[in-house]
Order: C-alpha cells, then structure tokens, then sequence
DNA sequence: GAACCGCACTTCGAATTCAAAGCAAGTAAG
DNA sequence: CTTACTTGCTTTGAATTCGAAGTGCGGTTC
C-alpha cells in the first residue's frame, strides 16, 4: 500500500478493461430493452422499481435521489415525464411541507411488472449464463468487498480547484 | 416461479446490483479525476489514450469510433474539441479521400503523460485495493468469460416497434 | 415575532449525447 | 461518361444531464 508507484499490471489492466466493457455492455443492452419493452430509459426504470419496493408505493424526492445516482435537477425532469406519462403521482408532504411525495400509480405498477420479467430474462442471458455456481459466488464476494470499499472511501477532490465540493 | 424462466436468485440479484454499483462508482471517481487533473471527460481520455497507442498516434475517425463504443456524430463532436485544444490534429487520409486521419499532437501526449498517472492510481486505489490476489484472479477469469460471452451475443433488437433501431 | 439560516424542490442555461439527414468521395454497372 | 449504390464524416435537432440560481417552507435565535 505504499508501493512507490507502480502502474497496474497486466492482469489488473485486464480486469479494470473487462470491467468497463462488461458493464457498458451489460448497461447498454439493459437499456435498450427497457427502451424498446416499455419506453423506459434505465434511470426511470430504476426510479418505479425503486417506487414499488418502497412500503407504500412512495418516497421523498430527496430519498429517491439518494438511492438512484442521480443530481437533484435530473430527478426532478425525470419525474416530470414519469407524471406526465401518469405512471407516478407528486404531491406535498404532509409532515414537511417542503418535501414532494412520489407514489406510484397502478400504471407504474402494471409497467413494472410487463416489464421486470424481460429485464431479468436479459440480466440472466448476458450476465449469469456462461456463469457457473463457482464464479457467481467469486463475483459476488469480489464485488461486494469492492462496493463496501468504495462506499467507505471518500470521494476527494482531487484538486481544490474552485472550491467545488460534491454536494450538488 | 422455479419453471424453465425462473427470476434471478438473491445471489445473482445482488452481484447485478453490485455490478451496476461499483461500475457506475467507478465511472464517476474515474471521470471526477480526469476531469480536476486534465479537464477532460472519459471518452477524451479514451480518444488519446487509444491513438497515443496506435502506429504512428494516428487513426481513421472510424476506427476510433468502433475502439470507443460511441456514435459518429458522437465522436465527431469531441474530436472537434481535442483539435481546438490542439490534442490532436485532424487531416485527410492519402489513401482515400473519404476519411479524416486524427493524429495526436505532443500536447496530447504529453497530457496524457501526465494524466495517466493518478487515473491508474485512482482505478488501484478504488478497484485493486481491497482485492487479495486471489479476487483479482477470479473476477479476471469470470468477467473474461462473461465479456467473451456478451460479445458473441448478438445484440437482439427485442420488438421491432417503430424503427427505433440501432445501427450506429 | 422578526430576522436568519438551512433544506427540498424547481427552473434555467450550458454541455454532451444520439439518430437522422446531408454531403462528398469512392466503386460498380451499363 | 452516367447512374446508382456504398462508405466516411459532419451537421442538425431533440433529449438528457448537471450545476447554479431561485422559490418557499421549517426551525433557531434573540
């Protein structure tokens, strides 16, 4: 860990590349399924699966944008489609008059469930088929040590340049 | 629910989610860095790395798009804003009248000279470090297997809708 | 209870991206 | 040579995204 600074080598490389094209590949496939199934693009998609897995079908905005990755203003143009196509509702919150509840409406629902389905069925096929029981359980723990790591690491701006901090 | 199309298991479930996590995390603090150090997005850095690495540090615009998974258009955009910068040059093939060669210039090298540095530190950092040698062999082995797999899979247009279909 | 600060969300402007259309150079057929 | 098709790239228009600024509510302080 206080290596001088060797490059990474080529087996690193390797993964590190592999990576980035199996998950732009993955992404991309994903995307374009939602898109052609459900005029979806993924971020929506996330947005109603994330909606009804929540208790009551509803979340704050700001909720909803800490779960997805996602800036605040993008939320909120996201969800204007999503009501304008009447697959979510916005109303104020009762408790904070400041915070929108986003629900799901039955349409979303329905959407989500036509949809699921050929999204898992597409995971599945480019993802999980040419795994066995071995590598999905060498991925998992890989991954999953990898996401605690980086959650855990702080972001660090790399350079104070114009006093920018990641707070949107 | 455990016939011939059965969803995902919690395990694969959690490993797509943990791909799709760390990926993206990784995208963004990848693209952060450049951007601080060398203000340039991913995909500039892609453009350079990929011609610093040709022959002669020079490439038909077509071959740049297919090594890059990018739109033409896409790509025409960013080479017009290397060329302003004077990253790269752009200037006619001898061979055919048709393509554009894109060279880089000694500032590009010398950009990614010292650009390239502290990505590599940074992908170490996030991605490596928290892997044994163990991890980094497994996740080498599957993510080749999966990449291998994704990219002998054709990309299956889903429903023919209303021509929205990709070919770019 | 008035002034103030912080939070939640939206609006606005700019940047980036793609698909479709357009243009120019090469190739093939008659 | 002319017509038609193909290829390589650029231009255009629309969509998506973000950061910054704006609006309004909630809690604090005096």
């Amino acid at each position: 860990m206080s290596d001088p600074a060797p490059g990474l080598n080529s087996e690193q490389l390797g993964a590190y590349f592999a990576l980035m094209e199996v998950s732009s590949l993955l992404q991309y496939a994903v995307d374009e399924h939602l898109r052609a199934d459900g005029d979806l693009s993924y971020v929506q998609f996330q947005i109603l699966a994330r909606l009804v897995d929540a208790p009551e079908g509803r979340l704050r905005m700001t909720d909803l944008a800490d779960g997805v990755v996602y800036s605040r203003s993008g939320l909120t143009y996201q969800a204007g489609l999503l009501d304008k196509r009447g697959l979510i509702t916005r109303s104020p919150s009762p408790d904070d008059e400041r915070s929108v509840m986003v629900t799901v409406t039955d349409a979303g629902r329905e959407l989500i469930a036509r949809v699921l389905p050929g999204h898992v069925d597409r995971v599945r096929q480019l993802l999980f088929e040419p795994m066995t029981g071995k590598d999905l359980a060498a991925l998992s723990t890989v991954l999953g040590r990898v996401r605690d790591h980086m959650r855990a690491t702080p972001p660090r701006s790399a350079k104070p340049r114009a006093g920018r901090n990641r707070a949107g």
